[in-house]
DNA sequence: CACGTTTGTTAGTAAACCTTACGAACAAAT
DNA sequence: ATTTGTTCGTAAGGTTTACTAACAAACGTG
């Protein structure tokens, strides 16, 4: 390898610092007890995931020595978080190991979904996901004070559905809010800087985490599959949640997924209520879909003209995402929202868009799909927000 | 707050796992020589964006003691990565402080440009940022092995052109690159599956780091302002970098930024190499601006015929960009590139456009920019990759 | 010159995880 | 029935880390 053929070329440039950043510092200090409670959280995920089994085993996944294993569940058991099991059944040589758990029984987590323009909706889910019960209230219109009020009065009613201890509540609110649970702006709950975690958290003295409807719901969905993905969640508006590296994107004002009012194609479209045309919202929102399809009710070619009107909402969510697909090389989109709307002719029409619009060999393996939680998928969301926030590394 | 307004509605249902996920666990076991080398870097990154000052000052400004910081440093200045500068000048009461810092005149860091299409280009920085010495090989054409000896060359001038210390080499490679240093698929340079920062690092031996070379250049950017953004890098192709939360993206391929193929609009647009119409490539690629600006030269209208050219693409690019400034909540989008082409007409027709296409409240703080780095910006990224790989956390 | 202040170091302590070692309990082979 | 090998959980002791407390050195100030 001669050095030759590199040749000096010009003087030398002043240039400033690399990086003047501060975001690229390290967060901050960390003391050995921030080790152990990551390696706490560590060994719950694990149980969690992972189900039922002995501390030797624990040792084995997480790469831990059984005596550390041994000393955090201690810590974990007395603090009525993990349980023992008894001994383990099957035929092994050895001595029997002692099964332990996440105490899935004992932990109860509450849910609200704000994001419905008529009601609040709120269950009781247990550690597994499983809906326990539910409540909702009316909204009867209510904003600002009263809505929160009404927030209160839902958790009030599902506490007393649960006798058994609470991990948490998680709220998916509609809006833009922020990392500590105030909500900046929520327009249609007549909300701006509502400090709504703190206040249910002081109120209820129980840990609460509050996020936005669509990222909450996103959340749900990263639980059952690996990978970056984006949720649209259409009802009264659209919205959506990301999940980046493994993260909720926020964005820098803290108003990611905010795609309802983003203006789609180069040829119009129709009126959007905040004064632009052809916003994604005024395409693909439900009550403009119905509103749409109603037109077409009793008329000689009311299947094709649905399925027309359909198609088209379809592809203009498709060229809306098939920029954020590829800029994202995301792995799956998912939509949430009325299936007999969206599940049809709209995701097909959104599919064959996105494969058109993007490299279709970078995106071989992008899956578009509907979720699988349906109406609950907010609720599934808070829970999970709450089990890892409560439970996980932070 | 009476709990009446709830009511019980349904039974309970069967549910999944919250989150089956792995993904959403802890990355592994945290010892606590973990916690020392992030302390460790905590001090150096201090040191390194603070400049010169006490071991006194770095302990305020870091939360940790004296006494922890005095050993960390001492072991910095065992390893040469951090000197003492003397005593304070200034007069206050107490002892005076002896002043530490990185040895910004201790080291030098090797950055190489692989993207441009007829050269490679590399430089040699100090840990300022400062370009000391650059070189370049031309391309010739070179393809697959061929090219990786030219890239073995340029390395091997630039490092005869430094006697001093180098903390590691950063390249910026086109095509798709993975976390390990390996380019999955880079079809101008016919590498496929190329171990690049492996074999470099095993043929230098030398701390070596590679990555897209969009992705290196917003890393470039984004030591210069906090936030989340994307760098477009306009050239023979178009590709981005992403920087969300405060890290690079990489996508589930590690294809982020891949957006040259991403088809624009819905009114057509011209045939582009990838067989696709109206691809964002087929508008905003230099050799199709200067084929097309070439065009309009000694027409009577030429000035007006070459705004109107640069405007469209501007738009379009605008168009392609709206719906991930949009999802992503983005603070800065800046453009690398020629700046005779797209500083002008063809910056203000994006700004106009990203504004007229996306919801104003959210995106106010919204700046739209060329880099300042102009060519150099991958070579600089490349610099910025190396220091923070080197010295910072992982 | 006494005093308060600041710096950097020394000495000792608490926390966390490790390695090593061991008893208990079991299956399988003898 | 006994031996052998395996596995589990725990105990003891050592290393690393960062902390608190205390102190000498060096400097302005009144």
């Amino acid at each position: 390898m001669p050095g030759g053929a590199a040749q000096l070329l010009t003087a030398p440039y002043a240039g400033g610092s690399l990086f003047a950043n501060r975001s690229l510092r390290a967060s901050g200090k960390v003391l050995p007890e921030h080790a152990r409670s990551h390696n706490r959280s560590l060994v719950l995920q694990t149980l969690y995931t992972e189900g039922a089994q002995s501390r030797a085993d624990v040792a084995r996944e997480t790469g831990l020595t059984r005596v550390t294993v041994s000393d955090l569940v201690a810590e974990l058991i007395g603090e009525g978080l993990v349980v023992e099991l008894g001994q383990r059944e099957d035929a092994r040589p050895g001595k029997p190991a002692t099964l332990i758990d996440v105490d899935r029984t004992g932990f109860h987590i509450i849910g609200l979904d704000l994001s419905e323009h008529t009601r609040f909706r709120g269950a009781v889910v247990d550690l597994d996901g499983s809906i326990v019960a539910r409540a909702e209230v009316a909204l009867d219109g209510a904003t600002g004070e009263r809505a929160y009020e009404l927030v209160a009065e839902l958790l009030d009613g599902l506490l007393a559905l649960t006798q058994t201890r609470v991990l948490g509540v998680g709220v998916g609110s509609p809006g833009v809010v922020d990392p500590n649970g105030v909500v900046r702006s929520a327009p249609n709950l007549g909300w701006s800087g509502l400090a709504l975690q703190e206040r249910l958290a002081a109120a209820f003295h129980l840990p609460v985490h509050v996020a936005n409807d669509a990222n909450v719901a996103a959340l749900a969905e990263h639980g059952t599959t690996p990978g970056d993905l984006i949720l649209v969640k259409v009802g009264h508006g659209v919205g959506a949640g990301l999940i980046v590296g493994g993260r909720p994107v926020l964005g820098s004002g803290f108003a990611a997924g905010e795609i309802g009012h983003v203006v789609v194609g180069t040829d119009g479209g129709p009126r959007c209520a905040c004064g632009k045309h052809g916003c994604l919202e005024a395409w693909l929102a439900v009550p403009r879909l119905t509103a749409e399809l109603a037109r077409f009710e009793g008329a000689a070619d009311a299947a094709s003209a649905r399925d027309e009107t359909l198609r088209e909402a379809g592809r203009r969510l498709g060229i809306v995402l098939a920029p954020v697909v590829g800029a994202l090389n995301l792995s799956e989109v998912v939509l949430s929202g009325p299936a007999e709307l969206l599940d049809g002719p709209l995701l097909e029409a959104t599919a064959e868009t996105l494969r058109a619009r993007t490299m279709a060999e970078q995106h071989r393996d992008l899956r578009l799909r509907m979720t699988a939680f349906g109406q609950d998928i907010v609720l599934r969301g808070a829970a999970v927000m709450v089990l890892s926030g409560q439970l996980g590394v932070s």
